[in-house]
Order: structure tokens, then C-alpha cells, then sequence
RNA sequence: UGGCCCCUCGUCUAAUGGCAAGACCCCGGCCUUUGGAGCCGGUGAUCCAGGUUCGAAUCCUGGGGGGCCAACCA
């Protein structure tokens, strides 16, 4: 990962170790459920977990999520274990299980009952349903949400020991039944499956939640930064909630005193177009064998893709292309293409291999000769040494397309008349074509070659367009060539309904007649080739006991004479209409103003800030945007009627109160602030004053945010006032402009916008004190 | 009583409030015994409207669009 430009996640780890959270250690874990194979996406969350903890020096653990007994299996766990080593990876320790800690979780689950936190709910799965109510509406209490604790504490017991049925209680967590985050309505912590799971046997018949299970999980191994995707971020509440109520020590000791103490972030998963991600759909295409299983070459699992013959430093230079970030996205599958030629052009040696044989007979060329041609693996540009030998006789094999009767133009491969170059062989000439007399067909080709361009070369320097792949007919080998291409072919197969209408019927093509040059006879299976001019390819393990060869196509080569052949360049069209539509794309009619409807209310219902509203239009000159806001909240209002009582500025008071004030109010409450109305007033007025700097003037606020004081004293303290004067600031202006004279070119040739280019190297050469309008000025006349 | 998250070239990702950058794709050109690779060049973006600021992709307000949450799944 470079230096210069880390994701959000690692520069939040970056900045915990700085600050020494957590000692400055770092922990994280890859947790998945071993119910189905990994794929791509969670090759994205590999790569992150095990980079971090890497970049980080700090330590990965692989941990299996198996709280639910009736969909997991050890030989998903061990299948798991063999995808992680494949990428590269290695976990911290042995792997662990969530199953591990049965026990432990029942403890704290024990606890929790006992500090009245937890309560056994009886109710049916409906009703508790229904309880819950729904995203626009509350939720109500179940009617055991006050059981007695003793009862809870009796119950929860007998649960475990396997008196109840399925279905007839639950252990749930009591914590808001009104709660506008789902997630917090008294989420579910146990429930009875009398099921045998595939580690603790039938040793449980009730399994934790999610929920559960996974923050207390994170706690006892000691993770400090619990990674996971978006969907998760309501989760995140709840997370937090179980960790703060629970004991390192379960019955003694203070509440959340985990150390290190797990944090959850998230980040986006990833979406690769053309293919489906979700395990449960996957599992879909393999039980209803649309898909010759998990490790089918279509799927995007980890299995498959090593199947088509992707190697893992691919994958991970794929997820580092991709980056990692908040926002939902649907990357090109053309990115992953990209890195897997790019690794396979450097290391997959060249053969030749005709898909689909036409027969050419050379007719000047002797019956029974058969000359070895010396061919290299790798074009120089590679710079990997090594050949073979290719035997050349007089019949051989070439590819079907690359003859055309009426050759289109541009075409320059052969055709009646035409010389093109068989690769590392001979030019030859087409004279005549063999057609089947029956169906028209093309059966066979007449060519004469050119003994004087042995190898493929022009002793008399004519330049010939076309060089085409080639076997011989008799010394090739039979083999089978198996296509894959996408599995869908809609980009995004889940939008719409049913994913399985849209499968790719032309997803694999098997070619049966295809014929291999000998030299790769003895390869053992997983042997990468390029096959010349067609792609990418690997040795497949099916046919190695019959002695046949197999070969799977990994990805096309680049190929622009295909992508002209195939006119409808869908992509190219799909921009044109997104551009279309962009531009035609008309204003939306405003909707209503919730948060103002919100303030309206507040002022119906507290005169006294009706009033202030009131004012602050009329005698103050506020514009009613700013007066709503201010006056939309008492605590806001009395904060500037205080900051006005010690600066009577309204314009200026309200506008820092509104820009800066009202940010940090969105995640925090006004009395958890060390600042009151009489810090904002004295700070605005040492910025109306020009005592300070609108720059300066926010450090200071950052400041006082964080550690209060009187804005008086930290400006004195710190020496921060405002340089206004020129005779002080041309030096510098000087020195910024002498020190970048290709901007100062760039921008005396009229590009204009570098002007804050360098008020900006000076405001921070100066630490902010500049006064950036005299610092403008001067520029301007500096460069005029 | 709904809450929360997100929005930058076609795609993915960058950018202390100070030069909108890189990669993929695409388009030219050079080179070529792979219509490959490589090299050189090019097109192309801050969802919208107001506001704050000397200066806004970034901060504030509002709008628009997308996503997640109402499994005894994870």
C-alpha cells in the first residue's frame, strides 16, 4: 500500500497507533461463517484484515462465526482454511471458533440477566414480530419484558438444558423498544435449535446471535479494530451496547473494561459486474447444477477463479486497485481482466494451439519431411528466456477464422491469393480452396510456403501484416478447450427479479476438436500458457487420468480486431446514453423541508422561541434561514444571545454559529462543549477586529471545542495574531513565488486559479496569521 | 417515529479549506514475427441550489438520487 494515498480505514488505524490507543497495538480478524466457499469479495476483506494488521505490525486472527448449527459444515471451515493459505495469508495462531466460546457467552449471557439487562421472552416468533413494530412505527414491550430476573435467570437455564421446544422462548436483550435504529429494540441474544452442530455435537441446543456472539467474540480474543461491511452499520449501536454492558471477568469488575476495547468500522463490499456475490445465490447455481460446483470456472469464488487458472498475487492486486472506501459501487470486471493478463503476460510461456482446425496442405513442400522450428516461450519485451521446437510438415492445421474468402477490409490474415507469415515458420501463399461438394462448406486450403523465409523472416524485406498460429496436423496432440466467459450476461443480474434469467447461455463453449502443439504433452496440471494470439490458459485436472489434455480458458487476449468484429461496442454506447440522459435529466421538484417542519414545531410549541425567531428577523437583519436554525433550539439560542452579549454582531456571530458550531453539535450535545456563548463572541470579535486571521480564527475554535479557555488568551499565548502588513509579508510572497516557478509560469500564462495556490503557501508558511487578502494583492502584483 | 450511511471522469479510487490526481476502459500515434505486450499522446468528473470564506469537491442549510435496517441468518 502506498505512502501517499491510504484508505479511510488504514489511516484511522494509522492515527489510533499514533495516539497510542489500545498501547498502539493492533488486532484484527477475517470472521466468516463457514456455510459456502469464499469468493472475491471476501478476498477484498482478507486483503484488508491481513494488510492492516500487516502494515500495522500487528496480528490477523481467522475466527469461524458457527453459531448457527443447521447451515454450517466443517468441510466449509477447512475449504475456508485452504482459500486463506492460497491468498497468501497466514492467521495468528490457530484458527478459532465462536463455538469456542459457548460457554463464556452463556456466562455473560447469565450476567447480563442478573444486572437486569436481559429477560427471557416467551413469545411466539409472530408476536414478537409484531411487537417490534416497524421502520415508521414503535415498537411495545412483550409482556415478559418485566419478568422477574430470578425467573429469566430459571428459565435461561432450562433452556439450555433442553427442556423447550424450538421456537418457545428466547434470551432478549432489554434495551428500547421504541428505538428508531431496529436494531435496538430489544434484540434477540439466544434462541433453542435442537440441532447438532458440527464441532460441540449436541452438547447445545440453544445457539447466541450475531449479535451476541460476535462483539464478545472480538473482546475475548483481543481485537482493537473490528472490520466489516456497510450493512452492518446499525449493528454497530448494538455492538457498542453488549461491549459496554459486559465484564472482562463476567460476575466482578467494571462494566466495558475490555482492553483493548473493539471498535467496529465499516466499509463498502464489493460488487463485480457481471456476477452475483451473495453466498446464498451462489449456493443456488450449485444445487441446482447450473454450475458445475463451487469451483466451476464461472464462479467468482475463490475456488473457481484458481480453477480458471487466476493466481492469487492477482487477487490481491486486484483488491488493491480497488481500493476501499464508503460508497457502494459495481466495479468493471474489465479491472480484474486487467491484472490477471498483466501477471500471465509476464510469467504464462507462449504455445500454439489451433481452437478450431482447418486443414492446409503445402503443396511445394516435401511428403514425409518434418523440420523442427525453434520457437521462443517469451517475446523479448518479457525477458524471459527459453524455447522449444515446433515441428513443421506438409499438412497442418490453422485456425478457421483466420481464413477468409472475401476478406472485410483491414483484414490481413489469409485468404485466396494472400501471403501471410505462420509464426515462427514459413510465408505462405493461399492458392486454392477445398470446399465439401455437398454443403459449400471449406474443408481444406492449398498453399505454397517460401523456403527462403525459414522462421518467419523477410530476406528481402517485404513486409507481410498477417502472422497466424499453426499446428501440425500430425504431430499435434487432441485436446478439449473449455470458453468460459461471464456468467451473466447482465452486468447487474440481482437488480431485477430473478438473477437466473439472466445467466450467460454462452458461459462456457467446450471445443473438442482442438489440437495442441506436442512440447506441452508432459505439463502437469495448473500449467499456465498463453495459447498465441488467443489468451490466457491452464492445464484443468479433468482428463489427467485417461491421459487426455484439458485446458481452460482464463481470459481472452486484448483483441481490437474482435471488438470491431462485434459492432454493438456495448459500453461505448452505454456511456452515450448515460450522457443523454444526464443531460436531459430535469429539476426535481423540491420536496418538503423536514428539519425546518421540525424547528417550526419547536417553536409552536415554546413561544419564547417563537419570539426569538421573530426577532432575530426583524430587529437583527438576520436572513430567515439563519433565524430558524439559530432559533430552532433553545440551547442554540441562548448560546448566541451570550455570544451577542459580549459582541454585538449578529451577521458575524450567527454565521460562525451556524458554519461551525452547528457541525460539531451533530454528534455531540451543547453541555458536553467546554465552550459557551461568551468564548464565540470574543472569538468573532477578534476576527471582525483583524486581530486574527478567518484562518487562525478556526484553529482556535478547534481548539476551544476540544479544551475550552478564553480565545483572548490562546491567541496571546500562541502568538498567532494577524500579519497585515505588506513590508512583512512581500518576503515571503517572494519566497513562495521564487520557490515554484513553474506555477508561476503556468499561472502568468493566465491560469488563474494557482492565485490560491500560493496564497496558500503562504498562509502556510506563516502558520495561517497572513492576512490572505494582502497576500493576494501582493501576488497579484508580483505576477502581474 | 422512521433512523442511519453514501454521492468526484463511463468504472474504481485519491486530493490539511489552497494546482481536481492515479488506475481501468475508450480514442489516436509509434513499435511489433501475437490485431498481444511496450512506449508516447488524447477525450473525460466534483448530483443540484443557496450560504460561510480571500479561496469550497471538502464546512453549513436545503433539495435530489442511491443504499442499509422491521430472520429465532450472518
Amino acid at each position: 500500500m502506498s505512502e501517499e494515498s491510504r484508505d479511510f480505514i488504514r489511516k484511522m488505524v494509522a492515527s489510533d497507533v499514533s495516539a497510542g490507543v489500545n498501547g498502539g497495538s493492533v488486532a484484527t480478524r477475517f470472521p466468516p461463517e463457514p456455510n459456502g466457499f469464499l469468493h472475491i469479495g471476501h478476498a477484498k476483506a482478507i486483503c484488508l484484515n491481513f494488510g492492516v494488521a500487516e502494515e500495522f505490525g500487528g496480528t490477523c486472527n481467522l475466527r469461524f462465526d458457527d453459531t448457527n448449527p443447521t447451515t454450517e459444515d466443517e468441510r466449509y471451515a477447512r475449504a475456508i482454511e485452504d482459500d486463506v493459505r492460497w491468498l497468501g495469508f497466514d492467521w495468528n495462531g490457530p484458527s478459532r471458533y465462536a463455538s469456542d466460546y459457548f460457554e463464556r457467552l452463556y456466562g455473560h449471557a447469565v450476567q447480563l440477566i442478573k444486572d437486569g439487562l436481559a429477560y427471557v421472552d416467551s413469545s411466539s416468533e409472530a408476536e414478537i414480530r409484531e411487537y417490534r413494530g416497524t421502520v415508521t412505527k414503535p415498537g411495545r414491550p412483550s409482556p415478559h419484558r418485566d419478568r422477574p430476573v430470578e425467573e429469566s435467570l430459571a428459565l435461561f437455564e432450562r433452556m439450555r438444558s433442553g427442556e423447550f421446544e424450538d421456537g418457545t422462548h428466547v434470551l432478549r436483550a432489554r434495551i428500547d423498544m421504541a428505538a428508531p435504529n431496529m436494531k435496538m429494540r430489544d434484540p434477540l441474544l439466544y434462541r433453542i435449535r435442537h440441532a447438532t452442530h458440527y464441532r460441540t455435537g449436541d452438547e447445545w441446543c440453544i445457539y447466541p446471535m450475531y449479535d451476541w456472539a460476535h462483539p464478545l467474540s472480538d473482546a475475548i480474543e483481543g481485537i482493537t479494530h473490528s472490520l466489516c461491511t456497510l450493512e452492518f452499520l446499525d449493528n454497530r449501536t448494538l455492538y457498542d451496547w453488549v461491549v459496554d454492558n459486559t465484564r472482562p471477568d463476567i460476575e466482578s469488575g467494571e462494566l466495558g473494561a475490555w482492553q483493548p476495547r473493539p471498535r467496529q468500522t465499516e466499509s463498502a463490499r464489493l460488487n463485480l459486474d457481471y456476477t452475483v456475490m451473495s453466498k446464498r445465490k451462489l449456493a443456488e447455481l450449485v444445487s441446482e447444477g447450473r454450475v458445475d460446483g463451487w469451483d466451476d470456472p464461472r464462479m467468482p469464488t475463490l475456488a473457481g477463479l484458481r480453477r480458471r487458472g487466476v493466481r492469487p498475487e492477482v487477487i490481491r492486486r486486484f483488491c488493491d486497485l480497488i481500493g476501499v472506501a464508503k460508497a457502494d459501487n459495481r466495479v468493471d470486471i474489465g479491472t480484474l481482466e486487467h491484472a490477471i493478463r498483466d501477471d500471465l503476460n509476464r510469467m504464462a510461456p507462449r504455445v500454439m494451439c489451433v481452437l478450431r482446425p482447418l486443414r492446409v496442405e503445402i503443396e511445394n513442400y516435401p511428403e514425409g519431411k518434418t523440420e523442427e522450428m525453434e520457437a521462443p516461450y517469451f517475446p523479448s519485451d518479457v525477458g524471459v528466456e527459453g524455447s522449444r521446437k515446433v515441428p513443421f510438415s506438409r499438412v497442418l492445421l490453422i485456425e478457421r477464422t483466420d481464413f477468409e474468402q472475401d476478406p472485410p477490409k483491414d483484414f490481413y490474415r489469409l485468404a485466396p491469393g494472400r501471403e501471410v507469415r505462420l509464426r515462427y515458420a514459413y510465408l505462405i501463399t493461399c492458392n486454392d480452396v477445398v470446399r465439401d461438394p455437398e454443403t459449400g462448406e471449406v474443408v481444406e486450403l492449398r498453399c505454397t510456403y517460401d523456403p527462403e523465409t525459414r522462421g518467419g523472416s523477410t530476406p528481402d524485406g517485404r513486409k507481410v501484416r498477417g502472422t497466424i498460429h499453426w499446428v501440425s496436423c500430425e504431430e499435434s496432440l487432441p485436446c478439449e478447450v473449455r470458453l468460459y466467459d461471464r456468467l451473466f450476461s447482465e452486468p447487474n443480474p440481482e437488480e431485477a427479479g430473478d438473477f437466473k434469467a439472466y445467466l450467460n447461455p454462452a458461459s462456457l463453449v467446450t471445443e473438442r476438436g482442438s489440437r495442441i502443439e506436442p512440447s506441452v504433452a508432459e505439463d502437469p496440471v495448473g500449467t499456465h500458457y498463453q495459447f498465441e494470439r488467443l489468451g490466457f490458459f491452464i492445464r484443468d485436472s479433468d482428463g489427467v487420468e485417461e491421459g487426455r489434455l484439458v485446458y481452460n480458458r482464463t481470459v481472452e487476449l486484448k483483441d481490437p480486431w474482435a471488438r470491431r468484429q462485434v459492432q454493438d461496442d456495448l459500453r461505448l454506447t452505454e456511456q452515450v446514453i448515460v450522457k443523454v440522459e444526464k443531460a436531459n435529466k430535469e429539476e426535481a421538484p423540491a420536496g418538503e423541508d423536514t428539519g425546518r417542519r421540525a424547528r417550526d414545531e419547536a417553536r409552536a410549541a415554546d413561544p419564547e422561541l417563537a419570539a426569538r425567531f421573530e426577532r432575530y428577523v426583524s430587529e437583527l437583519g438576520l436572513p430567515e434561514e439563519d433565524a430558524d436554525l439559530l432559533a430552532g433550539d433553545v440551547a442554540v439560542a441562548e448560546l448566541f444571545e451570550g455570544a451577542l452579549a459580549v459582541h454585538d454582531s449578529p451577521r458575524g456571530v450567527a454565521n460562525w454559529i451556524v458554519n461551525e458550531l452547528l457541525r460539531e453539535l451533530k454528534d455531540k450535545e451543547m453541555e458536553s462543549l467546554p465552550i459557551g456563548g461568551k468564548e464565540i463572541g470574543r472569538l468573532v470579535a477578534l476576527v471582525e477586529d483583524g486581530t486574527i486571521s478567518g484562518r487562525t480564527a478556526k484553529d482556535v475554535f478547534a481548539r476551544l471545542v476540544r479544551e475550552g479557555g478564553d480565545p483572548r488568551e490562546i491567541v496571546r499565548a500562541e502568538g498567532v495574531e494577524q500579519i497585515s502588513d505588506p513590508a512583512e509579508l512581500r518576503a515571503i510572497v517572494e519566497g513562495a513565488i521564487d520557490g515554484h516557478p513553474e506555477q508561476a509560469a503556468r499561472y502568468r500564462a493566465g491560469q488563474s486559479g494557482l492565485l490560491g495556490f500560493f496564497v496558500g503557501q503562504v498562509m502556510g508558511e506563516t502558520g495561517g496569521r497572513a492576512n490572505p487578502e494582502v497576500v493576494q494583492r501582493l501576488v497579484r502584483e508580483k505576477l502581474a
